[in-house]
DNA sequence: GTCTATAGGCAGATAGAC
DNA sequence: GTCTATCTGCCTATAGAC
């Protein structure tokens, strides 16, 4: 059971890493495999529903990780337009070095989203679940900084609008400016 | 010479409609044949360097197409907040009939520049030359509606970004309410 | 210019020994 | 739990008849 953890843990790491740089279609099992060490049976043994369902708890585990590093940033700040543009920093700052691109998971799941979001309905539906995952944080943060629900939810879905959109920009560019650019109009949307 | 653009253009118009809607890596050449009615020996004779080239020119094309259509929507009306939010309009009225979206190829590229960004330096390009001219039709916009050129560039990446990330967050949702949502903060932003 | 047939490779997936 | 060998099918691309 240790080694069967360890095995599968590895798998899904060297999965997760992959699926949200290169795109769920361009990514092999084959290179997941090679990247984790393990073998082709392994994978299976693991992952029974192959491909899609290592894809799916690829997007699960990254929407965590995420999700904490945004709780943990907006911690940062009592002032919520302070924490936000913070937190767009931090994701910007990413793109300075483009090799590091390839260790951090925080890139966001645009892309996976949009290459699955008519193919596939599972997938559709744990991208969905994982966006209204990362809303309900910034509502949190907003709502307890005394903006009203719906204004909350406006700035909510802005900001992760923003944000997808930013990143995209960013590795077309091969550059941080567009994210830090963008950073500095958070405080025009968080007037209250 | 009106046959052989013919053929082309076919084989253009439904590579540019499915690499949009699917991605590249999702998009197979034989989809491509099929849905132009072309055969496989004359996409090669048209486009001799095969998928890439392909999808170069998909790119170009849609970008221009698009770029026409903003164009047309900022000259609706004088005042750029006003603009800018019929163009997030109609870009979100897309997602109401799902069915239509496979009509239509006012489709941002956002999937496919992050699908190849990080993977073909050629299409990476192209990508950001049409990011690029998109920026300057707001940006003309807003600058010969007194904004500095400064706050315009500013305006119009954050713009840009939205648009890009509102639609992936419409495809997940599989509805128009993020881009709805998002045109209401337009004013916001362009507070000058 | 158009079409068919097919090469050659790699994809995801499976069977079965160990 | 792990590993190898292998199946089937699709992918891009090409050769060559017409």
């Amino acid at each position: 059971m240790s080694n069967k953890n360890q095995s599968r843990e590895k798998i899904l790491q060297a999965a997760t890493r992959l699926f949200h740089l290169n795109g769920y279609h361009a990514t092999g099992l084959n290179q997941i495999l090679q990247e984790s060490g393990a073998p082709k049976g392994s994978l299976y043994y693991h992952f029974p529903n192959g491909k899609e369902q290592l894809a799916a708890e690829a997007i699960q585990l990254s929407g965590q990780i995420i999700a904490a590093d945004i709780r943990t940033r907006l911690n940062a700040f009592d002032d919520p337009i302070e924490a936000i543009q913070y937190n767009i920093q931090l994701i910007a700052e990413q793109f300075n070095q483009v090799e590091k691109l390839a260790e951090l998971p925080t890139v966001p799941l645009g892309l996976l989203a949009a290459e699955t979001a008519l193919v596939n309905e599972n997938l559709r539906q744990i991208c969905e679940e994982t966006f209204d995952m990362w809303d309900n944080i910034y509502i949190e943060k907003l709502t307890s900084s005394g903006y009203s629900e719906e204004r909350a939810r406006l700035i909510s879905i802005t900001t992760n609008a923003l944000i997808e959109g930013g990143v995209t920009l960013c590795l077309t560019r091969k550059s941080s400016e567009p994210l830090l650019q963008i950073q500095k109009m958070i405080p025009l949307l968080l007037t209250k």
